[in-house]
DNA sequence: TCAAAAGTGTTATCCTTACACCCATGT
DNA sequence: ACATGGGTGTAAGGATAACACTTTTGA
């Protein structure tokens, strides 16, 4: 069995046809807007701007910026690669197979009508009990902790039902745990697995319970914004990535709530600023703004340098000293 | 431009034809055999196990499973996405169009005869220069380093020159610089650029300089190696991740030393152990080892509890008490 | 004067790191 | 005795979290 390669090889270099599948390219993209973390769609049906991967383009990345940018109207600047998938029975009914490879990008967009129109809106009108800022949404205490725990006492087991309510609890921070806001996709999935999203009853004619609030996508789009944004809640703790967010010049409290729209929960605004600034990743402009009441604040630019400088990784082992 | 929806979904759904691609599923497949780090290849050459993508795969993983266990009669145990390539230029000469999607899998295999016939070979054969074990590998003082210092030099403009430096510098270690484990894939892809592995000779038939020591691998499969590790390396300090190399039982040096394998640097061992045990990651089974020499020591196994108890998320940001 | 936002100082606490040392077993 | 590995104690230093307080502006 080990011995394959010749035969491994002639699948890889094609020779072998019959195994085409169509590739998609899709992208989360993102945008903070007067606080409010805000994510791109093509229409009002909630499409994440999506094409064909194309033998033309030269990689997956430049692929996916030929169709945000025809899609869109709007340039690409940071991108990375979040996950790619290809679940059957995710993608509606009947669809055909399709590997779909997803991808985030954060930008900046000035907070207009215009911008609104073009189809950036709040990510949390999708996911309404992801945002912690103004304390634990009523939507969880109301509804998702009743319908999780009707769902969870309707497992079969006594195992069962305790090990789905501690998933529940756990996911949601219920029954005195902390929320955790870097679980956005478990979340969903959850709801997803417990038939209280309405991707989830799609397939199904069966009369389910009515969904949970929050704004359904097309195909499995929503579970792939999920992904983008728990990857972007994650990123921020240990990559300057805020900074693609940011305009070129800022006040230490629009970064603040800049993170604090991404993060879906407040920080505390001295250590903030101290960690910022310990950390130099900024510099002051020279410039202050008094534009708004309250003592004028100094303007600050992000230190490109430090991208080179430092590599930053967390050890978290107890490494020896060289 | 916004209003490409219905267009958009047709393409989805396939009733536009002609972009088919070969998908192909990949395994980065690491146990570790005393003490070391080993990938299952399936040939001499170097080419990890693959397979293209069918339609009769319900799923990627599954997909993955299949090709994996035809090809290698290893069952799979812990399995994450790695990463999706498709590069032009990186997949050998004029290579047919193929979309890669990487996986990383974790299993425990038997340190015999058997096992390194098989195909099972030490990481650090492909990457000399990662093994920190037993102090900075010679290798870098004497090849990679000043083959570096040539690429650097070798710069059109003083500036080029000096960025050349600093990358290298950072991502090797070089003056004074920390070492910094995670990078396995940029040193990789810096050693690429600079021309100073094999791999990327291939294409040209340009004398250049002969590559720095380190075995080569078929296609690109090399950096979808450094992928896996630097995953691996990274994970193992903010998830239980190494408890899939371990037996069901193990001295908490033989874990140290598994996770020394993969970190490639040595760890301090009081603090390891306090570590490990102040987090609860495993419970005595009450039984000792005396087979070698020194004092028995107790055998611990993994609380598979914990994987359900916590999230395990860094915070790294000041927020504010709930 | 007050509200709102900018900023500074300081302390308590915890975690990480490092060092020092003792224990148990085989040769 | 000593080498090898197992195992504990503890103190220094740094990062984080929390609290209290001053400053500067516009209404």
């Amino acid at each position: 069995m080990q011995h394959e390669t010749s035969t491994t090889l002639k699948r890889r270099q094609g020779r072998d046809r019959g195994h085409e599948v169509n590739v998609d390219l899709i992208a989360v993209l993102v945008a903070v807007m007067d606080g409010r973390p805000c994510v791109l769609t093509i229409d009002r049906a909630g499409a994440l701007p999506s094409g064909p991967f194309e033998l033309s383009h030269r990689s997956l990345q430049s692929g996916l910026r030929v169709w945000v940018e025809q899609q869109t109207d709007h340039p690409l600047g940071y991108v990375e690669q979040l996950y790619t998938f290809a679940d059957r029975d995710r993608m509606g009914e009947r669809a055909p197979r399709v590997v779909s490879i997803s991808y985030l990008g954060l930008t900046r967009e000035e907070d207009t009508e215009h911008s609104i129109n073009r189809g950036w809106c709040s990510w949390y009108d999708y996911f309404p009990w992801e945002d912690h800022r103004t304390g634990v949404p009523t939507i969880i205490r109301n509804v998702v902790r009743p319908k999780l725990r009707v769902w969870a006492d309707d497992a079969a087991t006594t195992k069962g039902r305790r090990d789905r309510w501690q998933r529940a609890a756990i996911s949601f921070g219920l029954d005195e745990r902390e929320w955790n806001e870097e679980l956005v996709l478990q979340r969903y999935e959850l709801l997803y697995e417990a038939g209280l999203v309405e991707e989830a009853l799609r397939g199904s004619d069966a009369a389910k319970a009515p969904p949970v609030p929050g704004r359904p996508m097309v195909a499995d789009h929503r579970r792939i914004l999920a992904t983008g944004i728990a990857r972007l809640r994650t990123k921020i703790k240990y990559r300057p990535v805020v900074f693609e967010l940011m305009p070129p010049a800022f006040t230490l409290l629009q970064l603040q709530r800049t993170v604090e729209a991404l993060a879906g929960r407040l920080v505390h605004k001295p250590n903030f600023r101290r960690l910022i600034e310990q950390q130099e990743l900024v510099e002051e402009t020279g410039e202050t703004t008094s534009d708004r009441r309250g003592r004028p604040a100094k303007l600050f630019r992000f230190r490109h340098a430090v991208l080179a400088e430092r590599s930053v990784a967390g050890t978290k082992l107890p490494l020896m000293r060289a």
